[in-house]
DNA sequence: ATAAAGCCTCCAGTAACAGGAGGGTCAACC
DNA sequence: GGTTGACCCTCCTGTTACTGGAGGCTTTAT
C-alpha cells in the first residue's frame, strides 16, 4: 500500500489532484492508515493513471467518470466507447478549427502592424472596427 | 443615452455581461439615471465592441484592459500593442499544437476501435496502458 | 527530545460570467 | 388611478478543476 505521496510520484499527478479525485469520488483511496492517511494500491494507481491520459485528452471530470465505469466494467460493449469518443472528437474538431481562424485573423494583424512609434496600429483598429479581413 | 439593454441590442452582448464589465471597471457605464439606472453612450458601445472582439481573439479581461488602455491613448506606439499580439499569438500556437496532437492520437483511437459488441477496446487499453503510437 | 517532512481537513481564490431571488421603476392601457 | 408587464437594480450562488494556505496531527530521523 501506497502513501498519497507515493502515489503521487508514481502517477506524476500532484497530491493535492490526488485528494481532489478521491473528494469528488473519481478515484477513491483504497483505504486509510488508523490516522486518517489515504492509501492506494497498484488498482488505484491504475486507475488515476488512466484518468491523467483521458484528461490530457480533453475528457472533463464527469466524462472520465462515465469512462472509468466503462474501463472497470468488462463487459460492456466497446461500442459505448466509441461513441463518446467520437463526439469528443467532434468537439475537438470544431475548437481546431475556431482556433485555426483566431490565430490566422491575429496573425494577418500583427504582419500588418509596423511596430513602431507611430500610434496608428492596425490591430486596434481591427478590433474598434469589426471583423477582420485576412486577405490583405 | 442608452439603457443596458439597448447596449446589449446594439453590440449583441448579454446584458449580464456588460454589467460585469461595469462591475470589474473594464468598462464602466457612461452614468445613471436618478433611480440608478446605466446609462451608455456611443462611446461606450464603442468600446465595448471592442472589448467583445478581443474576447473572440482570446484576450482575457485583463489583457482587454490593457489593450483598452492602449487604445484610449492614441499618443501610445504601435510597438506596444504588436508586442502584446506576438505575445499572445504564441500562446495561440501552443494551444493549437497541443490541439491538433489531442485530436489525431483520439482520432487514431478511434479509427482502431471496432464499435461492436465486444468488450475489448484499444480507446480505453490506450487510457490504461500510456502514451499512444499514432503509427498503427 | 526535537525537528523536519508528511498527512489531514477546511476555507478561499481562480476566469468570466450565468442563473435566480427579492425588490424597485417605468410606460402603457383600461 | 390602478394594474400589468417589461425592465432595471443588487446580492448570492454555482460553474470547472483544481491550487494555495492555515492550523494542527503523525511519522521518521537524528
Amino acid at each position: 500500500m501506497l502513501t498519497i505521496n507515493d502515489a503521487s510520484k508514481r502517477t506524476n499527478l500532484p497530491v493535492k489532484t490526488i485528494r481532489y479525485y478521491d473528494e469528488v469520488g473519481l478515484v477513491l483511496a483504497t483505504g486509510r492508515t488508523p490516522a486518517g492517511y489515504r492509501l492506494y494500491d497498484d488498482r488505484s494507481c491504475q486507475k488515476l493513471g488512466f484518468v491523467q491520459r483521458a484528461r490530457q485528452f480533453n475528457f472533463s471530470i464527469e466524462e472520465c467518470r462515465e469512462l472509468l465505469s466503462l474501463y472497470e466494467d468488462h463487459g460492456r460493449p466497446s461500442r459505448d466507447v466509441k461513441k463518446i469518443t467520437l463526439s469528443k472528437l467532434a468537439l475537438l474538431q470544431k475548437q481546431l478549427d475556431d482556433l485555426t481562424t483566431l490565430t490566422l485573423e491575429l496573425q494577418t494583424l500583427a504582419n500588418q502592424c509596423t511596430g513602431d512609434d507611430r500610434p496608428d496600429c492596425p490591430i486596434l483598429n481591427a478590433f474598434s472596427a469589426g471583423p477582420i479581413d485576412a486577405e490583405a
